[in-house]
DNA sequence: AAACGTTTCAACCGCCTCCGT
DNA sequence: AACGGAGGCGGTTGAAACGTT
């Protein structure tokens, strides 16, 4: 308080909007676009402030509003999406078209929220929460946990500062990527990676306790396909192509001990694994851009990534033994979708105990499900439109 | 049918960021 | 660089709708 009001409150009306009232905005809008918001009002012969007049155009009259139950792709968009951006309602809303950033939160706080707190996975952090439960040391774990989750925060956030001022150049950048190198690469997916790398490689030095990211063999792949390449003294490298059905996909080829043949999962998001939403004209582009490159092959490196306790995502992964960490595969149609429909109402089963190597049974269908979870995460970031201001 | 509790969502509030001066 | 105006954003509120007893 003691701050000015947004503008002259006095005599304005405030609460539910009357249909005369958004015949009056519509018809001003309509005819005159909406200006300044603060002059509006008096323009339009409304007894609203500005902000009002703004609030009610964005969240209910706008014509491109869709309204109504959202569907299940929807839901899963933000649900992934919040667990990359967090409450960063815009621009969850920005990947969900037609639909306003409002909306999105009311439906996130009503439903979402509770249908993971359900799941057993923090809505916050989306990580689940009897993580302690599942580790012999629980405290430590937990004490691991929250270092490894800053970690994924610090890269999260730096990557997205990265990409806030390269998108001021990002007109340039496209033509950049698709002309100099013959690789295109979305800055925002080489952005995370790198933020992600980043975070890791810091974490490496002088500490044996957090993951080092090793590239173990790298072999070349016909088929256009991304591939995530990380090394341990280079960014990660994501080289987007586009597979069979014309969509983005990322890559990830996991292997244990060093070895590349034996216990590798090959990752591959499928046509129908995930469809978060429909393909933005930077996307068009994108892959328009890759389509006419004249020789566009990408390299496959399998990865191995050695690390010790947990990294935060850890539902990503799986952690064997040896302590590599493995990319499980992405989901199909049974994986997320199953995992928000059948856990709506019941709670999930989570193992009580174990070590990380050796999850069975339900520990094991625990890990498989937030692995699931964690790779449609990272499938929606490469994926997402590239002007998109999520980073 | 009434009372009560819960859920939903439009709208408000105050802070933040951007941009022009 | 500092300032102020305008718009944007996210958290919160509260009335209405809905469900349960």
């Amino acid at each position: 308080m003691g701050r000015s009001p947004c503008c002259d409150k006095v005599g304005l009306k405030k609460g539910p909007w009357t249909p005369e009232e958004d015949q009056k905005l519509l018809a001003y809008i309509e005819e005159h676009g909406h200006g300044s918001w603060r002059a509006l009002p008096a323009k339009a012969g409304l007894q609203r402030c500005g902000k009002s007049c703004r609030l009610r155009w964005t969240n209910y009259l706008r014509p491109d509003i869709k309204r109504g139950k959202f569907s299940l792709q929807e839901e899963q968009t933000i649900i992934q999406l919040h667990a990359l951006l967090g409450n960063r309602w815009s621009a969850i809303a920005t990947h969900l078209p037609k639909r306003t950033d409002n909306e999105i939160k009311n439906y996130w706080n009503t439903h979402l929220k509770k249908r993971l707190a359900k799941m057993g996975i923090d809505p916050v952090t989306h990580k689940p929460k009897n993580d302690a439960l599942l580790s012999g040391d629980g405290q430590s774990k937990s004490a691991a946990n929250l270092s490894h989750m800053a970690q994924w925060e610090s890269a999260r956030l730096e990557a997205e500062a990265r990409l806030v001022r390269e998108s001021k150049l990002r007109s340039h950048s496209l033509q950049h990527q698709l002309g100099n190198s013959g690789v295109p690469m979305p800055p925002r997916c080489q952005d995370i990676l790198k933020g992600w790398n980043g975070a890791w490689s810091k974490s490496t030095e002088g500490n044996g306790g957090v993951p080092a990211v090793t590239a173990i063999n790298g072999s070349d792949l016909e088929s256009p396909t991304s591939t995530l390449t990380f090394s341990e003294n280079a960014p990660p490298v994501l080289t987007a192509g586009v597979g069979d059905n014309s969509m983005p996909m990322i890559e990830f080829v996991g292997s244990t001990s060093g070895s590349s043949e034996t216990g590798a999962v090959k990752e591959e998001a499928e046509e129908d694994n995930w469809k978060p939403f429909e393909i933005s004209t930077h996307v068009a582009e994108y892959k328009e851009g890759i389509e006419n490159s004249l020789s566009f092959t990408s390299s496959l490196h399998d990865l191995s990534i050695s690390m010790e306790g947990t990294w935060t995502p850890e539902s990503l992964i799986r952690t064997s033994g040896t302590g590599h960490i493995h990319f499980g595969n992405v989901m199909g149609d049974e994986g997320f979708t199953n995992l928000l429909l059948n856990n709506s109402d019941d709670q999930i089963s989570l193992s009580d105990g174990g070590d990380d190597s050796d999850h069975n049974g339900s520990g094991s269908e625990y890990y498989e499900d937030n692995k699931n979870y964690w790779n449609s995460i990272l499938n929606l970031v490469n994926s997402s439109p590239s002007d998109s201001p999520m980073f």
